[in-house]
DNA sequence: TTGTAATTTTAGCTATGGTGAAATATTGCA
DNA sequence: TGCAATATTTCACCATAGCTAAAATTACAA
């Protein structure tokens, strides 16, 4: 039995209150009974994973609005000085804006695209908002493709299957943001480091070197 | 007790796999038995809130991963035709870039600020990141100013109280993007409605409409 | 002040969260 | 391929946490 229980009744009161909502009508939508959600309210009680999902949801709220997020250190990115990475001058050009701590949910990179650019799809967990800069681009999501120019913006679920091209003959400025970790995060702060021999890694790397995943992978 | 348990365990498998740890390795580092851990991967156990974010914790991301992220439509927003809101001139106007939906991590809006601009003071939940597309603004963050131009960025909890000023005479345009739901998205969509009387909501909305969050109520 | 609604308290139950150890599967090396 | 070591799964079990229902108390509006 791990310690330090959560205290996520603070939270939990303050939302169900601000939509003026009583624990009765909580009790109701949830199934739980009114007893006990009073008590998750000032963390008497903590409630198991899914009932806190079902409380979630009946608030209109992601869970993780309900659990610590750790402390965010302020963090300026400058157009002057900021490192462009890339590789290979067909590939595209990466200019990280956001900085990078355990926990984290936000990151921010300006992308360079080149002309003609083609990536390989791509998917991973998250949520992603692409913002045109400057130039012209098209997103091919799940096979539908998104033609956007400066100033159009697509919010999409970088579940799933997606891939970027470049279909000018100029470079196209791109800013995304998106909820998932970088490449390169997770093995930079906190966690466990595996243990070992780490022969299977150099393969690893250089398959990834080929495409957009490996691309991103340079940023460190 | 609520049905539908909730199935983390492939995930914390994958990323246990990707760092190239051993159970034994979580188990000690958590102090969580190998034997629950083997359970919780395979779902046959679900693990209680402490125990997951011990668990996310150790494997370094954040326990939303974990968790079953909504469905997210694609959403294009195009410059033209791009509603833009402001009660008074004076006062910041917004272009919403990113789609609603309940559950969402990410809102996207474009705020034009107008010359000699100061906001009011704001904190709330979330993280944000700014690129400043055209022009000049000033953030202050917990007392610290945070001067940027066309082409910086700033990344922040927005926990922190906050506000805005434009100290020139040109309208800035702003990038923001942040993990915080505006306000307005809640009671649009999902969640429940409050019971009773509703007189006094009248007076909330006209504090509202004074300030910042009076602004972003405006968006709807 | 009174009545009703909302919330808190209390006593209690049971299933689940989690353990330790044995059994089984996997992996790496000679 | 065989074997030893490591990693994972299985199993039997138990304590308590997650949650209930009902009574008691508080809050609020008329």
């Amino acid at each position: 039995m791990t310690s330090d229980p959560l205290k996520v009744g603070v939270k939990i009161r303050e939302a169900r209150k601000q939509r003026r909502l009583t624990l009765q009508r909580v009790a109701e939508a949830t199934g739980l009974s009114i007893g006990f959600l009073s008590q998750v309210e000032r963390d008497i009680t903590t409630p198991s994973l899914s009932s806190l999902v079902t409380i979630a949801k009946v608030l209109d709220l992601p869970v993780s609005v309900f659990l610590h997020q750790p402390e965010i250190p302020n963090a300026v990115s400058r157009r002057e000085g900021r490192a462009s990475y890339a590789i290979n001058p067909a590939w595209i050009s990466y200019e990280r804006l956001s900085t990078t701590f355990p926990g984290q949910m936000l990151n921010a990179v300006k992308m360079n695209v080149p002309p003609r650019y083609l990536s390989e799809t791509t998917a991973h967990e998250g949520e992603e908002i692409v913002y045109v800069l400057s130039g012209t681009i098209r997103y091919v999501i799940d096979d539908t493709s998104f033609d956007l120019k400066a100033g159009d913006t697509l919010h999409f679920s970088a579940q799933r299957p997606h891939r970027v091209q470049n279909p000018t003959d100029q470079v196209t400025e791109v800013l995304s943001v998106g909820t998932q970790q970088l490449f390169g995060d997770a093995a930079r702060h906190g966690g466990l480091s595996p243990v070992g021999k780490e022969t299977s890694r150099k393969g690893h790397e250089k398959i990834a070197m080929r495409g957009t995943e490996g691309e991103k992978e340079v940023i460190r």
